[in-house]
DNA sequence: AATGAATGAGTATTCATTCAT
DNA sequence: GATGAATGAATACTCATTCAT
């Protein structure tokens, strides 16, 4: 037996992981294709290809399940500005750098920031207020790292920073994906234009 | 037709129209309190004083009184900024008078721009085909009257100036009727601050 | 039209208080047959020949309609008692009056005094605290009206005359319902016996 | 079969009847505190500290679970009249020592003859036919002896005395239990009166 | 032998829609 | 025209049971 065969026999007594991973993709998939409401768990589980009743085992609710999904994701892109804002040196070097993960995650898993963008904006799906709080902290960093450096002007406000370079560059890549001026998809050509309108409007 | 049976049929009438009104408002207003799958029939009928089968004989079913409600909305808005582009000289003035809009709105029947803002981002309430490429029309209009009055730059895009002067408003206001950064409501010298932002966005 | 069409008409518009009838015995019957958790709201539905969304409407969930149920028949037991303390001399009056009530349900409606035996031992329908102070009281008058009239002996409590005067009846006409010793039914004899045991317990 | 292996079979069994202990215990105690729709089988496998799946291995269904349970609880009382028919001289002793007996369960292991109770009244668990003729074969002993020894009137039937002798004094209990009448708990006085109605009542 | 991951039929409840009046 | 009683398919969730290991 080797030591393939071994993992996977261990494998199948264990919680099997990949049903898992199955679960939280379907689901957002799912969510993004049809809102919350419209993401029956019968739905999701077919998907997954688990039973109705196996979610539950981790889930204790299709809206635990949604909102530690959202949360999970939502930090991603937190600690991704927290780690950009401890290694870069200029705040256009931030922005750069964020957006273009922004980009990324558009191309790479383009339901995710789908998955975002639909419950930011759902009424039961509020952000925490833990991510809210670490979220407005780390605006205020960008505010006070910008001024300090000259990039940014001083009547500039954490709230307006981050309407303009996380919600104007979400929006931005969220029109694309509908298709919405008949474009879809993007260059690295709008990925640097978007950089740059977030880079002057903090000026 | 004798007189008695006219009067009936005007009375009629009149009386439908309060009821269509009444129903129309309810609708907005729960959908905005609890979202479309919290906004039932029942309640909607129950707030607007008619009975439930009534509605069904204006709208074939509830996503077809919300769709329609919706794209009356986004006609409002249209039509303003296509009255502002015959009647402002300048892009500045549109701009100004466009986002002095959105902010009268936000101020006079706020449950107007949320109602927008949230099926704006629903999957299942699209902006219909027509109203998009009139959106769009507006939006190339805006660019190429800024470009001729040397207020816009050549290269920006119509899709780039929606994003800008439209969509950025829109969020700003919703941010802070959320009370994301902890404000909330608006002053004039707010509204100044978002319109300069796009103003100076499209140069 | 004659009268009765007329009424079956207006019916038609008002609550059918026939399907109310039916679902409140399809109830009764299904929890005697299968126990609370054994009458599900959809064979409650089906027995009454209503849809199940139906019972909703009177109902806010199947725990309230089985309470609701109780309580009105345990009401009824209740009040038969205060009237005939009200009406009759004796004890003894008392006791037999009662007690034929009882066999009489047992005769005309036996479903409705095993519902009663059924939930009276189910742990998730306690009795009303309100109607246990009414029954506790009602007790107490027993035995004060008896000893009055030297048919209670002094040191019989209220809770002896509860064990002896209704639930030894009720056990009794459930055994023979159960036909627990092979014998079914009763006769007048049998009636006459276990109101005699009552009365002679309380000397 | 060596020594180690002699050692490990009886170990394991020792283990086992430790575990089979455990879930019928744990059974007994979480139908009576939330009934046997309540008692779900996974609760009763992780207080008996067992996997779900090992009751199977000796019981095939929950249903029969409890069924072989209730059977040998009521066995116990049934083996109980049995002896004392056997060892005492009157009826009297006989209705004391049974009636004693019922208090001391009560006190002692009150779950069991809470257990009991309200499986008595489920539909779902009819005593076995064998237990039921049992008992009356028992009752019919009680009114022949007593009735020889001149305790018991000849026109006692076994179902009579079942229900003064076995029924009345368990509700008793059982009311005690519950505190209807606001009293918990018991006294040896209390005892005294349960068992002197009996006896009186068979006179 | 013993486990507990996985199943899926079953539950109570909701609500858009229909239609007899 | 207008009502609201009645429907029943769909929903989230539970839990006894199975079976691969």
């Amino acid at each position: 037996m080797n030591n393939h065969s071994f993992i996977k026999k261990r494998m199948a007594r264990i919680i099997d992981e990949g049903k898992i991973q199955r679960i939280r993709e379907s689901t957002i998939e799912l969510v993004v294709r049809n809102g919350y409401g419209g993401a029956s768990i019968s739905s999701i589980a077919r998907r997954a290809g688990v039973a109705e009743g196996y979610l539950y085992r981790f889930y204790s609710s299709k809206q635990e399940l949604v909102t530690e999904l959202l949360y999970s994701k939502v930090a991603k892109i937190i600690e991704k500005l927290e780690s950009l804002l401890s290694s870069c040196i200029s705040i256009r070097e931030v922005i750069n750098q964020l957006i273009g993960e922004f980009f990324n995650m558009a191309s790479n898993t383009p339901e995710e920031i789908k998955f975002i963008h639909v419950l930011m904006h759902d009424y039961n799906f509020p952000v925490s207020d833990e991510q809210r709080r670490h979220i407005q902290s780390l605006c205020e960093k960008v505010v006070r790292m910008g001024v300090a450096g000259n990039e940014v002007n001083k009547s500039i406000s954490a709230e307006e920073a981050y309407g303009i370079v996380v919600i104007y560059p979400i929006e931005f890549i969220n029109l694309r994906m509908k298709g919405f001026f008949g474009k879809t998809g993007w260059t690295n050509e709008d990925q640097k234009r978007v950089a740059e309108f977030s880079i002057n409007a903090l000026k």
